[in-house]
DNA sequence: ATCTAGATCGGCT
DNA sequence: GCCGATCTAGATG
């Protein structure tokens, strides 16, 4: 069982490389204390995204909705696609160089019945608890993430990356998933012997 | 003012 | 594996 004090991740942390940030993310916690009660998964699937050198990223062009990713690093870059979903990102790097993590996939920890009603999905085995966060958008749904959190600080109550107990790293890379430009770029990180990434 | 692609998901074949 | 849902930021006219 977690404590009932989780300690929030320092900006410092979010204020380095995002390749750095993305990898060192892994094992961490992302903690939401919703007034319907608190949800905490462990991160186990990410993926990096940068500015004018990255084709992929939204801010490849900074735009009003992108801008934010060149903003100072630790605060939530919350997006809406495909017309059903939302996606969070952490902003990473020093201000004024463009750059966040997309968080893609969790291992639920605390809170976990809330997080399937959230989904509107029954846990009728253990097997099922990958349906939960396996997925960007499942994820902000399982954690009720949506357009209220842009630009929220991730360093701080309510939603927050609070630090991880020592756990095992092995960290494995892919191609980042869904996108068509910059696919030869393995930008995506995830723990190998997670049965909770996506796909 | 209008058009379109998209950092997805769930259901179906 | 393929397809439709459903919305909106960004691009184009």
């Amino acid at each position: 069982m977690l404590p009932r004090r989780l300690t929030p991740l320092t900006r410092a942390f979010f204020a380095r490389s995002v390749l750095t940030v993305a990898r060192d993310l892994l094992g961490h916690l992302l903690v939401h204390e919703s007034p319907a009660g608190r949800t905490v998964g462990r991160i186990v699937e990410v993926e990096a995204y940068r500015g004018a050198d990255d084709p992929a990223s939204h801010a490849y062009r900074l735009t009003p909705r992108s801008r934010i990713m060149a903003g100072p690093p630790g605060f939530a870059y919350v997006y809406f696609t495909y017309g059903n979903h939302y996606c969070v990102n952490v902003v990473a790097d020093r201000e004024g160089k463009a750059a966040a993590v997309l968080l893609r996939a969790l291992e639920p920890v605390e809170g976990v019945t809330l997080m399937a009603r959230r989904r509107g999905i029954a846990l009728r085995g253990p097997a099922d608890l990958r349906l939960i966060a396996s997925g960007p958008g499942r994820l902000t749904q399982a954690m009720a993430i949506t357009r209220q959190h842009y630009g929220g600080d991730l360093t701080r109550p309510p939603l927050y990356i609070a630090a991880g107990g020592p756990e095992r790293r092995r960290i494995a890379t892919s191609a980042r998933i869904g996108i068509r430009r910059a696919a030869d770029r393995l930008w995506r990180f995830y723990l190998r012997d997670s049965p909770y990434v996506s796909r």
